[in-house]
DNA sequence: TTTATTTGACCATC
DNA sequence: GATGGTCAAATAAA
């Protein structure tokens, strides 16, 4: 995938917060395969196992930096600030720290990022291998476009899984030159009603159901765009070096 | 008729 | 008071 990869591993004992790069780096790429492929795998099983190879290479990533970090602490090296879990730290959180919420009084109040899973930059938000109601959209002081809210459609199962997607906005002065649009996807909460199945022994899960129901939260469009049949590597990777998608994450 | 989306209002937090 | 997150009625689409 990056060939730089190959000799991160040396890095270790010198390099902290250049591992820390290399480390982040990787997650970033891994993240854009798993919006990349997601859409075009149309078997929900497959699609759901997907989900779980993904999201355990990408919980091993977090486990190394996690490591790293508390080595580089120890060892009084200042690592690379970033949050963990989250890619595009800073920027995920919209411009707000990231501040506890002590009380849980009150139906409505603001989010707790506590409870923040991950955060994504992808140019095909709506494929994730759940399925997602809409729920709200507001516009976002300063932003040019607003921020649509989804839960997963699955909350009579109390799942309380959600998350929210915001158009990215443009800035030519970072190396942001393409006309694809980019949607920052942020994921809060926990899948319940994965687990539910889980539990069951079952791969029907309901919130993999990327086939059965045609109005997954404006899925149509983008899925034909990445339909394109079954996928093989070489094609995969000339989608990565392709300039005309920059892939580069943070922007 | 059912289901999903839109949108204004409400509420918590800053 | 400003802002962001959620609710719920109205509306649109299948």
């Amino acid at each position: 995938m990056d060939n730089k990869m190959t000799s991160s591993s040396m890095m270790v004992v010198h390099g902290g917060s250049e591992m820390d790069s290399l480390l982040r780096r990787q997650q970033e790429l891994v993240i854009q395969l798993r919006a990349l492929i997601l859409p075009a795998l149309r078997d929900s099983r497959s699609a759901g196992l997907a989900v779980d190879l993904f999201d355990g290479v990408i919980d091993c990533i977090n486990g190394v930096i996690s490591r790293l970090q508390s080595i580089t602490a120890a060892g009084g090296e200042s690592a690379a600030a970033f949050v963990l879990g989250d890619v595009i730290s800073n920027g995920a959180g919209e411009g707000q720290e990231e501040k506890p919420v002590i009380s849980n009084a009150g139906q409505k109040r603001r989010r707790n990022n506590e409870k923040r899973s991950r955060s994504l930059v992808t140019i095909v938000p709506h494929y994730d291998g759940h399925h997602w109601r809409k729920y709200g959209q507001k516009k976002i002081n300063g932003r040019q476009h607003a921020r649509s809210y989804y839960k997963c459609a699955y909350t009579e199962r109390n799942c309380s899984a959600t998350k929210t997607i915001q158009q990215q906005e443009h800035n030519r002065t970072l190396n942001c030159e393409d006309e694809t649009p980019k949607y920052i996807v942020v994921y809060y909460g926990h899948h319940s009603c994965r687990d539910e199945n889980t539990r069951n022994g079952t791969n029907n899960d309901p919130c993999m159901d990327l086939t059965q129901s045609g109005k997954i939260a404006g899925a149509a469009t983008d899925f034909e765009k990445f339909d394109q049949g079954d996928l093989d590597m070489s094609s995969l990777m000339e989608v990565f070096d392709n300039p005309e998608l920059n892939w580069n994450i943070i922007c």
